[in-house]
DNA sequence: CCAAAAGTGTTGAGTATACACCCATGA
DNA sequence: TCATGGGTGTATACTCAACACTTTTGG
């Protein structure tokens, strides 16, 4: 299971291990990518890049980069996520780490997964050369993806999906003020099945998230009224 | 937010960047850290064992090490808890990566943890040389943790308490032989409530997960029927 | 026959689901 | 006035929690 014996430099003599250790670089490399998703009109909206150079140049692939030495793992994926669409300001939340040693051809990367949510696919702005090209595809129709980038997909949809259920973390999906419509659409499209009106306001309505703002919606119909998330921090709902 | 500007790596010329990448040694390192878990008769355990050297030496920490080139995660997690514990045959199951880069004052590790589940704790066996001590304390007592493993205790408990409610995880804290008083018992340590005998009983057997061996297990009283999981893989059960 | 652990049902409260019509507005 | 999306209540099925006594055995 564990590659017995195949890597003896733990067995070896303290010393002998320390100066074998401080000259190897023989290391995997810890790496970090963010799948970033949004909502809109169609349904739940995934942003990939293109890669641009590399043994994967013309795949495409989430956000992501090398972490660096004095970097936290949440700076780095900050920081790729900013390289790759500009954004600075997103929930982001850490999934899980792959490290497979076949997952990169070139080399032992251990990446860490996040997910990352944003209001408005439109927030997105240009990738750094890097990538030669990037856009959002429906969260179920995703194309080939570069290393285990579909493995982290199915795990970020299934996160997400999960914590529809038992947090608030649909307000990173929504601006500061949404109709009640709206925050449906978020439910919907991310759990892929229609949601009883009635019964999504009641349940909704009874966590005791939403304040109702002042103003309302005008639009082509009824005027649809405004709510916000009391806390914009993404917490557990007691469900008693 | 993501140190901007400060490590220009990623933003230089390709062709330059690769040649720096391939000189520089300076990343951070990867590691694994395994907490490990048992229920006894007074309650739910952890395994810790005391650092024999380093900057850290005489703190107590989980079974850990550094991730070689060529070695999964998981590989490496079963290694560094067979070197600590002389155990081959747990259940396994990643957790969280903690990256800040000043959780080891030495260097920048990242460490990928993991949770291990094993039904008996006389199981453990001898340790690696580069530990002093080894044994169990109560999950909910432990001393003063080497590096950040106190955080990964607190997750790792949070994890152990959340999938005991949503799958069958109990049947790795168990042989393959029990009685439901036994059953409970574990639910009782991990979640440290009581549990109401009858509705508890209802509960499991409503899951189907069990049947029933021919056998009895007898003591000084009535005895009890023996049980044991349908399966023993760890799944998530439907909670329709 | 006594001590100790094993085993067993019912009731009531609360929660989740299914379901259809009227309302307010702009065009 | 009509088309469109916004907003509302009830009845039923189900799930969960509380609760105490009888059974079986060894000593």
């Amino acid at each position: 299971m564990a590659n017995a014996g195949e890597f003896p430099l733990e067995n070896r003599a303290p010393a002998a291990a320390e100066a074998f250790e401080a000259a190897a670089i023989a290391r995997p490399k810890v790496a970090v990518d963010t799948v970033l998703f949004a909502v809109d009109a169609q349904g739940l909206k995934c942003y990939l890049l293109q890669l641009g150079r590399g043994p994967n140049a013309g795949k495409w692939a989430f956000a992501g980069g090398l972490v660096r030495v004095g970097e936290t793992l949440d700076g780095a994926a900050r920081r790729a996520l900013r390289d790759a669409s500009g954004l600075t300001d997103t929930y982001l939340e850490q999934l899980f780490s792959f490290g497979d040693p076949s997952r990169d051809p070139t080399a032992h990367v251990v990446s860490v997964a996040y997910m990352a949510l944003i209001d408005n696919p439109g927030r997105v702005g240009a990738a750094s050369s890097k990538y030669s090209a990037g856009r959002w595809f429906a969260a179920g129709d995703l194309p080939e993806l570069a290393y285990d980038h579909s493995l982290m997909a199915d795990y970020a949809v299934a996160r997400l999906r999960a914590k529809l259920e038992y947090t608030n973390i649909a307000c990173a999906l929504l601006p500061s003020c949404f109709t009640f419509a709206e925050l449906e659409e978020v439910y919907a499209a991310a759990l892929e099945r229609p949601l009883d009106r009635r019964n999504f306001r009641r349940r909704i309505m009874a966590m005791d998230l939403l304040q109702r703002m002042p103003e309302q919606r005008r639009g082509a119909h009824r005027p649809a009224a405004l709510y916000a998330f009391k806390h914009r921090s993404v917490r557990a709902i007691q469900m008693l």
